[in-house]
DNA sequence: CGATCAGTAGAACGATTGGTCTACATTCGA
DNA sequence: TCGAATGTAGACCAATCGTTCTACTGATCG
């Protein structure tokens, strides 16, 4: 139990389908995450029970630091209104990293067409996440309404996640952060 | 060759592939387009040459349904920035529709991991299309920036499908909406 | 009439899918 | 020291994938 134990096999397979379900979709194969996380087949099928927890399980993780990064970009400013609009210039940097390829939940969401699918709850609980964390801001912020400012900004978000996915847009982060300057004015 | 002709082959996985990758992802199978289209599977290979021709040639005649119905729903008022409002309007009456599924060409390109699938490229031409429709019709409003304003608005319009996809937001239109309005202020 | 052609129907293909199972290695505590 | 756990390695399974193929049908037209 030394501090430097290397990750075990669940631990490895989590970030292998972190990496593996972002950069290729939900549909990459069971091998390919073996082969990634170099375990055993077995060993998933013992701790996720089937690709399916392991999809919900990494989308769970996922949350945890996606929230975390949210919380950090709002923290590069002090002033409450400065807060919010940073937050569109740390998108505008995310999205224009080549490497982006959208939105890691509503992928997800397109790709697993059974409604009953685990992963839909992690996406629905990282959403709401999202909202109340926005909510939070503009209340913090004084915001008359809220709960529909927050439905804009995540609104703005989306888009924003969008438009840097299909990469014929250099700078959406700009562009709906002059939009979120007039809803928070 | 009388008026009354039941469309052939070639028209009816058309209009299968139309509403089965829209409703179940550019993921279904051969087996269940011929099924719906009622077709031979050789039909489909003479024709468009296999699964990812047709997913081409479904998007391509999408594109022209779609695009119609943004000049019919520009058409609702005669005012030049009532039209832009009144699209919104009318996304959001899309959206709301339960089949509502999100952007049709944004699912596809997710779930075509492959940058050379030719399908990519409709969605391309799709998207060019739609923002030179926002462009003209900024410019006929007289906007100081229709470049950059429809930018926005398409920002705006993907946000709001995005929004109406995951459902839990009963009015990403409105939302949508009134950020268009002090965009065209 | 007979040839051609577009169509249907469906068997069969090789590859890949997610999942199960057996065999063996290692670790660790009773 | 023995015996569970826990892990790896990989064969194996049934199902499904997109694709190719053969066999047959029904027009259309010279």
């Amino acid at each position: 139990m030394s501090p430097t134990t290397s990750p075990g096999p669940r631990e490895r397979l989590l970030a292998a389908g972190q990496e593996l379900f972002y950069s290729r979709g939900a549909s990459v194969g069971v091998d390919a995450l073996l082969k990634e996380a170099n375990v055993a087949r077995r060993s998933l099928y013992e701790h996720f029970g089937g690709k399916d927890g392991l999809v919900a399980a990494v989308l769970r993780r996922a949350a945890e630091d996606d929230l975390a990064w949210y919380e950090g970009a709002l923290a590069g400013a002090a002033e409450p209104r400065e807060r919010l609009l940073g937050l569109f210039d740390r998108l505008d940097d995310l999205v224009s990293d080549p490497a982006f390829r959208g939105c890691r939940y509503f992928a997800t969401d397109l790709a697993l067409a059974d409604p009953g699918h685990p992963a839909h709850a992690e996406s629905d609980a990282f959403r709401q996440r999202l909202r109340a964390l926005l909510v939070r801001e503009l209340q913090a912020l004084g915001h008359d309404h809220p709960e529909r400012a927050a439905e804009q900004l995540h609104l703005l978000i989306e888009g924003t996640l969008v438009m840097g996915a299909t990469q014929d847009d250099p700078h959406p982060g700009r562009a709906a952060r002059d939009l979120a300057a007039t809803l928070l004015a």
